[in-house]
DNA sequence: CGAATTTGACCCGCGC
DNA sequence: GCGCGGGTCAAATTCG
């Protein structure tokens, strides 16, 4: 539908890799582009000299280049940008056409050689060669142009001049050299991508047509559901996150006494996953019948939580199967008794917060939001907003949004719950990328029931130190796992160790839950799977630390650790959103960036693509969506 | 006029 | 038991 998460690998959307200098300046539109372009990412070869002249360093003049703004300068007399065809097609000419324009527009004094180039083709259109127009414009225009060189007639000037563009000529043909080079490398970075965005869509097609599978088998298994509210509710209870569990699982949840539960409880990062596998197991044989005190899931949920759970229960339901909830909203004042006191509780065992620079009063994420609340939080002289998701009716999701004390410009967005409805692709990003954080954290322990499924596997094998790291406090009232795409520049110096190494592992679906027959979607963990791969090749690793709102509960936040050009990719990302209140696009982005090779100006550029392209399509959403 | 937001009151858990 | 702080409700208000 619309723009969606927007992993930007169509075609359209992968110009920005090759010709990322010259969408750049669109990114740069907003506030702090600049933190998006400072560096040259992909230019493998620069040097230090050559940074210092403009017309070699095509990423330094894009910085310079105010005129290349979209629409800001109607003044700009540089000649328009070369249709995105083109540049697909000629890359290389592109770069060239495109940095002379820009030196050019940013200083003509500094520029001989590329002012005489840009002269002699102006549009830099692709009857451009590559290395030996280059040469050829050089000669010509230098001896014919009297902008900074007057002494035309001179022969001994000329012989100087001629031997000083013979020079440059060198100089230039290094840089194509090294150009071309460049350009290789990104064709097989979207050679890369592109086969990661086919085996993604494979991917997501064939989850969409098991749960389609599922579902008709679960609607045939409907009529055993009985009508007692009961059992009613703790299927309702059980809605999200789920892998399939098994037999063993069922019986294990029957089995489970309370005393089990208190002792899970000692340990609640530890029993989500489990629980709420056993809870997708629940709903997967709706015959099941429990008294509420039997469902262990969910009252192991509401022993580990506190009562602060019970006293959202509902005691009335209605069944539906997974129909989606319909919330009877009810009660008295003061406490409301929601309906889903299982997803409630599943959910506020961990939180996820993200924290992003955004001026925006609240990140977009593709969910509906309705605002019940605004609170002073003690410690920071920002209020807190409180946020249910309204895309279905009694959706147990809630988030708080809060600028951080520290630096007002970041935003913390925090979230509770799974969705209960289907997502929009436009929220599945989020809500994939924060569920894969929250089961990261949680991953430290769990019953292996799930087998293939059990996300805990990868986290474990990705991320070794996660399990130590997301240690939960027994204190704390909730784990949190912050998702920090903040800049958090990390002055470690270093190349990419492994540029065209992302690919995406898409042979095993870590969904961190085959969605239930029937039941709403949960999360495809695509994007969470994006990130562990993320943190897998970049270098991310998981830290405790204590949260910055003020909470006393540990958090998780991803963080780079080797190498800096995911950090660019991160501050990138991070001056898409603020550039950008779109977050879903932001996110997209960083993770576009991040798995196409810690490309900063990728990641900014992906987003901006995003946004700018509402009405052109440029971001891909997965079909069926 | 309906929907969304604001805002004061209320509930609850927790620490002292 | 009391006060504090977080979270939520719902009447009042604002907005489109």
């Amino acid at each position: 539908m619309d723009k969606g998460w927007g992993l930007t690998l169509d075609s359209d959307s992968l110009g920005f890799f090759l010709n990322k200098q010259t969408q750049l300046p669109a990114v740069l539109d907003h506030h702090h582009h600049h933190m998006a372009i400072k560096r040259p990412i992909f230019a493998t070869g620069a040097t230090a000299d050559q940074s210092a002249r403009p017309s070699s360093n095509m990423f330094t003049a894009v910085e310079f280049n105010p005129a290349a703004r979209l629409g800001r300068r109607p003044e700009d007399h540089a000649p328009p940008p070369p249709s995105d065809e083109n540049r697909v097609a000629a890359a290389v000419v592109d770069f060239f056409a495109d940095k002379n324009r820009l030196v050019n527009d940013g200083d003509d004094s500094k520029s001989v050689p590329a002012i005489n180039v840009k002269k002699e083709n102006p549009h830099g259109d692709a009857t451009t060669g590559p290395s030996l127009d280059v040469n050829t414009g050089l000669h010509l225009l230098t001896a014919n142009t009297g902008s900074d060189q007057s002494t035309v007639d001179d022969g001994v000037s000329t012989y100087v001049e001629d031997k000083l563009n013979k020079t440059k000529v060198a100089q230039l043909q290094v840089e194509l050299q090294r150009i071309n080079a460049e350009n290789q490398k990104l064709r097989e970075m979207l050679s890369h991508v592109t086969n990661n965005y086919s085996a993604l869509q494979t991917h997501l097609m064939t989850v969409m047509q098991q749960q389609q599978q599922n579902h008709r088998a679960d609607t045939t298994q409907q009529p055993q559901n009985t009508n007692d509210p009961q059992e009613v509710k703790h299927e309702r209870q059980f809605l999200d996150l789920g892998p399939s569990a098994t037999a063993e699982t069922d019986d294990q949840v029957s089995n489970n006494s309370s005393s089990d539960e208190r002792t899970r409880s000692a340990t609640p990062q530890n029993n989500i996953l489990e629980t709420a596998s056993k809870d997708n197991y629940v709903k997967y044989n709706s015959t099941i019948s429990t008294t509420s005190k039997d469902v262990v899931p969910f009252d192991q949920d509401q022993s580990s939580i506190g009562k602060r759970i019970g006293r959202e229960e509902s005691p009335e339901s209605e069944s539906q199967g997974w129909a989606p909830i319909k919330v009877p909203k009810l009660n008295s004042g003061g406490g409301s008794k929601p309906i889903e006191q299982s997803a409630d509780a599943t959910m506020r065992k961990a939180r996820v917060s993200v924290r992003a620079r955004s001026e925006a009063p609240m990140i977009t994420d593709g969910c509906q939001w309705r605002k019940y609340g605004q609170k002073m939080a003690k410690g920071n002289p920002c209020p807190r907003a409180y946020y249910r998701c309204t895309m279905a009716l009694g959706c147990p999701v809630r988030k708080q949004v809060q600028r951080c004390a520290e630096d007002k410009t970041i935003l913390i967005t925090t979230y509770e719950g799974n969705h209960n409805h289907p997502l929009p692709p436009a929220a599945m990003a989020m809500a994939s990328t924060t569920t894969a954080a929250a089961n990261m954290l949680l991953s430290g322990s769990m019953s292996s029931a799930d087998g293939l499924m059990n996300p805990n596997l990868l986290a474990r094998a990705i991320l070794p130190c996660s399990s130590s790291m997301a240690t939960i406090s027994a204190s704390a009232p909730f784990p949190t796992v912050t998702l920090d795409l903040t800049n958090n520049p990390n002055p470690l110096q270093m190349l990419r160790s492994q540029p065209t190494q992302f690919q995406v592992p898409l042979g095993q679906p870590q969904n961190f839950g085959t969605p239930p027959p029937g039941a709403p979607q949960s999360f495809p963990q695509v994007f969470g799977q994006a990130l562990y791969n993320q943190s897998k090749f970049s270098g991310l690793q998981l830290s405790s630390q204590e949260n910055i709102a003020g909470s006393s509960a540990h958090q998780l936040q991803l963080h780079q650790t080797q190498q800096p050009s995911l950090a660019d990719s991160v501050s990138a990302a991070t001056a898409a959103i603020t550039a950008d209140p779109n977050f879903t696009a932001a996110l997209a982005a960083a993770i576009s960036s991040i798995i196409g090779g810690a490309n900063p100006n990728s990641a900014a550029a992906a987003a901006n693509t995003n946004s700018n392209s509402n009405n052109s399509n440029k971001i891909s959403s997965f079909p069926g969506n």
